[in-house]
DNA sequence: TATGAATGAGGTTTCATTCAT
DNA sequence: TATGAATGAAACCTCATTCAT
C-alpha cells in the first residue's frame, strides 16, 4: 500500500469516525439537541476537526440521511427491475426495508425524523433538492411495481401513486412509531415483526378480490 | 356573571389565545425553531405573559399535543364502545382520524412530530407519563376493536396489539409523510384521500379470507 | 412627561449608552480586535442586550460611521449653499472639519478607518450603498465650491472633481496620520493645528496666480 | 556556487514566494480577513511551512510594511541629500512616491492600512519600535527639505515638522482615499493623477508669496 | 525542511427566562 | 395581571498555531 493510498484510507476512516459519532448522537438526541461538541467528544476529536470534513452541522446531518435514502432508492429500483411477479416484488420490497432497518436502525430512524420533522423546514435549497430527487426516485420505483401489478390484474385498480405513498407511509410510520414506543416504554425493538405484519396486511389489501 | 367568573373566563380566553398562537407557530416552524417571542407576537401578548400561563416552552408545546391526544383517545373509546359490528367500527375509526385531521391539521401534525421527533427525548418524566398513559388508552381502544373482530371471526387471527400498532402507524405515517411531501413540493393537501386509501387497504388486509 | 415619552427617552439613552461604548472600544481597538463582550462591559450591559438595539456587530460599527458622515455631508452642503465668496467657503469648509473633529475625534477617526481599512471589504451591499451615497453627497458639495471658485476666476482651472478628492484626502490623511503618530509616540493631539496648516497650504495652492 | 550558497538562495526564494503571496492576500483582503491558509495556498506551500520562515502572522504582515517603509525612507533621504534646489527636491519627492506606488501599489496601500488601521494597535513593542524609527527617518528627511527651502527663502516660514506631516498626510491620504473610491465604485486607478495634482497644489501652497 | 491534519481558545449570536415597573 | 427590556448561558464556527510524520 502506497503512502497516498494509506492517507486516503485514513482520511476515509476519519470521516467515518465522525459519521459514526454523529449517527449515534443525532439518533439519541435529535438534530437540535445534539451538539457539535458532543459529537466531537464521541468521535474523540476536537470540534474544529469536524469542520475540516463537513461544512457545518446541517451538512453533517443531512449527509447521513441522504446517504441511506440513496441506498434505499437503489435497492428499491433493483427490486422493481427484477424479473419476477409483482407479488414477489412486494415481498422483496418488504425485505429491502427490513434489511435496511436491521443494518442500521439508528440512521434509518434519523432519515425519517428528518423527513417528518422540523429540520426539513430549515434545509438549504441545494440539500433539499437532493432529498427531493432521491426520494422521488424511490417512490417512482415503488409506483412502477404497483402499476405492473395493476396491469397484470393482480392489484386493485386504484391511483398507483397514492398506493406508493401508502407503502412508504406504512414503512416510515411503523419505524417511527415503534421506535417512539420503545423510547417511551423502554421496550425491546419490535420493528421487524410489526413491519412484517403491516406489509402482509397491505399486500392482502392491495390484492384484487 | 360574577366578577370571579368573568375573571375565570377571561383567564380561559387568554390561555386559548396563547394556545392558538403556539399551535400556529409550532406547526409551521417546529418546536426548536419556534421562539417564544414569535408566539407572543402572534398572540399579541408579551413574552413575559406566556410564563404566567405556562411554566415554560416545553409545557406549552406538550399541552397542545396531550390535549389532542386525549381527544383522540376519547373519540376512539366511544367508537369502540359503540354497538355496531367491528367492520363498521373500523370505518368509524377512520372517520375519527379524518375528522380530527380536518378540524385541526396543524395541531395533529404537531402531535406526530412530537411523537416521532426529538422533543420526545427531552420531556420531563411527569409530562412523558401523561403522554404514555393517554397514548396507551387510545391504543388499547383500537386493540379492543381488533380483538372483537377476531372473536367475531371477521378479522385475521394475528397479534391484535401489533395490529393496533399497524393502524396507528398507518395513520401517523400517512399524515407525516403527506405533510412532508406538501412541504417539499408545495403540493396541495391530499392527506384525506391518502388516508382513505390507506384505511381501505388496511381494512381489506385485516379481513379473514 | 408621560410614561410613553419617558420610555422613548430611556430607549434612546440605552442606544446612546451602547453607541458611546462602541465608539470608545472601536476607536481604541479597531473593528476586528474589539469584541462585543468588551463593548457590553464598557456599556455596563450584557452582550445579549446589544443585539436588541443593533442587528449585529457590523451594523453597530457602521452606524457610528454613517452617522458622522451624514453630519459632515449636511454641514458641507450648508457651507456650499452659503452666500459668500468661494474663498470664504474654503475657510468655512476647514472649520466644519475642525469642528467635527473637535466634537468627536474618536468617531471621526473611526469613520476614516472604515473608509481606509479592511472593514470596507466586508460590508453588506446595502450598507455599502449608504456609505457611497453619503460620501458622494459630501464630495459633490466640495466639488461645487471648487467649480464656483473656478468660474469666479479665483481658483486654478484644473479638474474640479480631482481637486475635491485632494481636499478630502488631505482632511482624512491628516486625521489618520496625526492620530497614528499620537498612538505611536504617545504625543498629544495636534490634529487641529496640522489641519489648519494643511488647509492654508491647500488654499494658497488652489488660488490662481 | 556551493551547496551552502544554493541553500541560502533557495531559502531566500522560498521567503520571497511567501512574501509575494502575503502581499497579494493582505492587500486584497486586509489583515484580519486574510488567512494563513489562503496565503499558503497562493504561495503553493502548506500553512506549516510559513511558520518556518516567519514567527507568526503579525510578523509576516509587518515585515512587508517595514520593508517598503525602509525603501521609502532611503529614497527620500537620497532626494534630501541631492545637490539641487529645494524646489526640485519637492518634485523629486513626489516622484519617489509615485514610483513607489507604481512599482507596488498593493504593498504601499498595505503599509498605509497598517499605519492608519487597527493592526497598529496590536503590534509587539519590538516591531512597533522599528516602525517608529523608520517612519521617523523618512519624516526627518522630508523635514530637512522643507527647512532648507525655508532657509533659502523659497518656502513659507511655518513649523517645518508640521509641513512634513502635511506632505506625508497628503501622500497617504490620497493613496488610501483613491484606493477606497476604486473599491467602492469599481473605478479605475487614478492615484497617480490625483497625486500629481495634490503635490502641485501643495508645492504652490508652500511657496513664499 | 516541508507537510497538513488536528487543535482549542475565543468570537459572534440566539433565545428561554426573569423581574422591576 | 401584564409588560418587555435585560440577562447570560450555551450554541456554532473560525483560524492561528503546533507537531508527528
Amino acid at each position: 500500500m502506497g503512502i497516498q493510498e494509506r492517507k486516503t484510507r485514513e482520511k476515509g476512516l476519519r470521516r467515518n469516525q465522525i459519521l459514526e459519532a454523529a449517527k449515534e448522537v443525532f439518533s439519541s438526541k435529535g438534530y437540535n439537541t445534539a451538539t457539535i461538541e458532543e459529537i466531537a467528544d464521541v468521535a474523540e476529536l476536537s470540534p474544529g476537526t469536524l469542520y475540516i470534513y463537513f461544512k457545518n452541522k446541517e451538512e453533517l446531518h443531512t449527509f447521513l440521511s441522504i446517504d441511506i435514502l440513496k441506498h434505499i432508492a437503489e435497492e428499491v429500483e433493483l427490486v422493481a427491475q427484477d424479473n419476477v411477479s409483482s407479488d414477489v416484488k412486494l415481498d422483496n420490497l418488504r425485505d429491502v426495508f427490513i434489511k435496511v432497518y436491521e443494518k442500521d436502525p439508528m440512521i434509518l430512524i434519523s432519515l425519517f425524523h428528518l423527513q417528518a420533522g422540523e429540520t426539513l423546514r430549515n434545509l438549504s435549497t441545494e440539500v433539499l433538492d437532493q432529498l427531493k430527487q432521491t426520494s422521488a426516485r424511490a417512490l417512482s420505483a415503488i409506483t412502477s411495481i404497483i402499476v405492473e401489478g395493476i396491469e397484470a390484474g393482480v392489484f386493485i385498480d386504484d391511483h398507483p401513486v397514492a398506493l406508493a405513498d401508502v407503502i412508504w407511509s406504512t414503512f416510515s410510520g411503523v419505524v417511527l412509531w415503534v421506535d417512539s414506543k420503545r423510547l417511551l416504554n423502554d421496550q425491546k425493538d419490535f420493528v421487524k415483526s410489526t413491519l412484517k405484519i403491516a406489509f402482509s396486511i397491505a399486500k392482502k389489501g392491495l390484492k384484487k378480490d
